[in-house]
DNA sequence: ACACGGACTGACCGACCGGTCAATCGAAGT
DNA sequence: ACTTCGATTGACCGGTCGGTCAGTCCGTGT
């Protein structure tokens, strides 16, 4: 957190942008200040002023850094994966497991919703189209059901994902919590699963 | 919005207490200062402090107020809804329409989560057991899987609706937003609908 | 007619906000 | 040795923050 060296411009850098990142995604843009990210990074607000330049572009670039992890995952998720169901389903653990050890993220599409973010929104419509483009090809193969838009299949397939970290938390216990987590995302795969398969009209 | 009368004090209240909710929910907490509240309201910030004491009391009535809606929408729709699967995609409906109808009430969900509030989770917690019950007679009415908690299922239900105004918009066209909100909620259903139902091993 | 008390105001408070600036520091280039 | 230049600092700026307070206004009880 704090700046190693008296002359290590990168590492400052890094310094203030990690402290940025913590206080940001803690308490939002406007709950936080330039003196409590100062204190936390171990400069002094001036400096932090001399590499990014103001308030808002700092949180511009924290987002930017926060965002491109984010990018980066799921598009090398689409990359990995095919179309045969035991890759959908492989697709929504590895989603669902990013989610869990990445909570910031969480916290930040949050914010970056609540505020009306625009310097994101292009990034996420490649990674919706990407993920459109599966399911069609999926629906083409005959592997998810066809009287769905596949934009609607990828809404429910994202929000089922993140109805468990959306939702307050409530059973204080976070060691149950992880238990349950993996109960939660079996439970969800099973209801998501028969959903979206083509329906055998049995009954 | 701007107070009627000279001495009126039931319409201050109230003009402060609307004039902050559009505020806060617009911009959260710390986004937003007294100054703009009063403004706002067509009086002064003294008054308001005379009324509410404090900022954060003042915020803490907007929740109470704003989630009082909601509470009792959500258990005036417990109490109309049986078990029946009709009345669960009613359920679905309604939930649907009324996220759709208050977009406050979601942004208030979200800030709520987003700062850890701790005022309202007893009563979050009451909705969320008085669904649990419901889905629970519906899996002893064999009209639910059993195979899958109860919580989840609520979960999952939850999840679903909610991941139509969580996404952004992306598509700019309010409008036509509208009309692919009824078309979104038809698939949502029809994927819960197979999902949850008793599964039958025809495959 | 008059006193009382709550509604309401405008001036004011210290603290903190984001941001600026001149000055210092220190490593690299010559 | 001297210059140069980015990194870094502390003092400082005007403005706004949430909050206070003394006092005015005015309906009501007597």
């Amino acid at each position: 957190m704090t700046a190693a060296r008296r002359h290590d411009p990168e590492a400052s850098r890094a310094a203030i942008l990690a402290s940025a990142q913590a206080l940001f995604l803690d308490r939002g843009f406007a709950g936080t200040s330039m003196s409590e990210i100062a204190k936390g990074s171990g400069v002094t607000k001036s400096l932090i002023h001399h590499h990014f330049g103001s308030k808002e572009a700092l949180w511009r670039e924290v987002k930017r850094s926060r965002f491109a992890d984010y990018y980066e995952q799921q598009m090398s998720l689409f990359a990995e994966t095919g179309t045969a169901p035991q890759l959908i389903r492989r697709s929504m653990e590895v989603y669902f497991r990013f989610l869990r050890d990445n909570p910031d993220t969480v916290r930040m599409m949050s914010w970056l919703q609540l505020e009306g973010d625009h310097d994101c929104t292009d990034m996420v419509a490649e990674l919706r189209d990407a993920g459109i483009e599966r399911i069609k090809a999926a629906q083409d193969a005959g592997i998810l059901r066809q009287d769905v838009p596949a934009p609607f299949i990828l809404m429910t397939f994202l929000g089922l994902v993140q109805a468990w970290f959306h939702e307050p938390s409530a059973l204080g216990d976070d060691a149950r919590r992880d238990v349950e987590a993996d109960a939660y995302l079996d439970s969800a795969w099973r209801i998501f699963a028969e959903g979206v398969s083509t329906p055998a009209r049995s009954r």
